[in-house]
RNA sequence: GACCCCUUCGUUCAGCGGUUAGGACUCCAGGUUUUCAUCCUGGCAACACGGGUUCGAGUCCCGUAGGGGUCGCCA
């Protein structure tokens, strides 16, 4: 049997993260057993269903690298085979027609539960049992003649060929009444796996108020895509030693739904921020060159053709996407700004504009303002003066960058070049001192 | 309320009857670095509680407590 296993989102412009981490655990399973991972959206909400939103998820999708194997299936496609399979259901008996007084539209279609006691195992949770007695019947179509959920959802992994059904927890209780369907429709019941929630900082399952439940919230705030699948994969899953950081082809080669545990799980931002530095420093340089561009790029800045040495600097000490912008924007342009706090603690201090006099007196007479010649011309001037470094670079790294803290100032200084530090320096004697 | 599920450091993941209960993140201390980040070293920190079973329990069983899920003509 080829492992078949599905992600089944409702697109409503948001994607959700733990919805995400549900289509990873598919893609990871159907990867992993060498089977398909396939697509089923579940737009039958047209009001929330737009074109966007189905782009939103797609895109969602593209992001973490969840490749789909076959065209997705779109559920709006599928309502005369739900009403066919409901017609089906009551000529055999398994459903009968009510009117419940819901919609106040006469009948709709009740499925009938067998009215035996049930059980299944859970590939995560183990054997799950219910009574009889606690499993009412329940709507599959509706009185204004539309499919219920039940029946389209079980009605489309049949139609699919899912063989694995992977999703979260709060599914656990509609498996029951899922089993009976497949069974009154005389079709092979597929596995099932259910996936524990993730939960808020509180403690509490994410809600609408979560603003970073989203995954579109994580991109924007600079986090990569194949750190967030990382992260994701390791909520509720390990391979089973301590390795966190891992490939795709390590994580596909180890995982395992019997592995994944089964109690809710925390997001860490703290974590997810140190795996994206992780990632960001083992990136290729000139991936992050590129990446480097296209955020600059964005926010309207023109690095140039040579701005490589720049980044270089920038790589090892970027954690989010989101912050290369403002640290290296002072590289590209006259138009920085001078942090207010840095001026007045590390600038506006006995001395610090005699110093930067000396530094400019210093620097217009290297010959070759390269990094080592400018660092060994510091070094000799911090000596010599007794200041120590403490006194002697925040004023320049400010005047230069407008910044108290950044990339290591020599090379820094080198790549900006003697012109423009030189000019740099006088200007922000001018303007402050 | 009924039914079901869950419970190891602050967080996360190990541990699947005998361990000084381990790794990672965070945090703290020290070192490297002219700053910050990185990096290195060290440290703090957990088996929810109560009963069993057993020579021996974080590991098995039963309770209790706490948390969560589900009880729709939502999905």
């Amino acid at each position: 049997m080829n492992t078949r296993t599905r992600f089944a989102p409702s697109p409503t412009g948001h994607v959700h993260i733990g919805n995400m981490r549900a289509a990873i655990f598919n893609w990871l399973y159907a990867r992993h057993t060498g089977g398909k991972f396939l697509l089923r959206v579940e737009d039958t909400d047209i009001e929330r269903s737009t074109p966007e939103a189905i782009k939103t998820l797609l895109e969602a999708l593209d992001w973490l690298g969840l490749d789909i194997d076959e065209e997705p299936l779109y559920q709006t496609t599928r309502m005369e085979a739900h009403l066919a399979a409901a017609e089906q259901l009551l000529v055999a008996g398994h459903a009968y027609r009510e009117d419940k007084g819901g919609l106040g539209q006469g009948e709709c279609i009740i499925f009938k539960m067998p009215g035996i006691d049930m059980e299944f195992h859970d590939e995560i949770k183990g054997t799950l049992r219910k009574p009889a007695a606690d499993m009412a019947d329940f709507v599959i179509v509706r009185s204004n003649g539309t499919p219920v959920f039940h029946i389209a959802n079980v009605l489309d992994d049949i139609e699919q060929g899912v063989t694995h059904v992977i999703r979260g927890d709060d599914h656990v209780e509609n498996t029951f009444r899922h089993i009976a369907l497949y069974q009154a429709l005389g079709a092979p019941v597929p596995k099932f796996a259910h996936l524990p929630m993730i939960i808020n900082a509180q403690g509490k399952p994410y809600s609408k108020r979560d603003g970073d439940a989203f995954i579109g919230d994580f991109q924007s705030k600079g986090f990569l895509g194949d750190t967030l699948f990382n992260y994701l994969a390791l909520l509720g899953w390990s391979p089973g030693d301590d390795r966190e950081i891992m490939t795709r082809e390590e994580m596909i080669e180890a995982f395992d739904l019997s592995a994944v545990r089964s109690s809710p799980a925390q997001m860490d931002l703290r974590k997810l921020l140190w795996m994206n530095g992780e990632y960001i420093r083992a990136m290729k340089p000139e991936d992050f060159a590129a990446l480097a561009r296209k955020e600059l790029s964005a926010a309207g800045i023109d690095p140039g053709l040579d701005a490589e040495a720049v980044f270089a600097l920038m790589q090892p000490r970027t954690k989010l996407t989101a912050d290369i912008v403002p640290a290296v924007t002072f590289f590209f342009t006259e138009d920085y700004e001078y942090d207010e706090k840095a001026v007045q603690k590390k600038l506006l201090k006995d001395g610090a504009f005699q110093t930067l006099e000396k530094i400019i007196e210093i620097f217009q007479g290297l010959e070759n303002f390269a990094t080592e010649t400018i660092d060994k011309a510091l070094h000799e001037f911090v000596e010599q003066s007794g200041l120590g470094f403490g006194v002697v670079m925040p004023p320049i790294r400010i005047a230069v960058s407008g910044q108290p803290s950044g990339p290591d100032l020599a090379p820094t200084l080198a790549i900006l070049g003697k012109d423009t530090v030189l000019a740099r320096i006088r200007r922000t004697i001018e303007q402050f001192g």
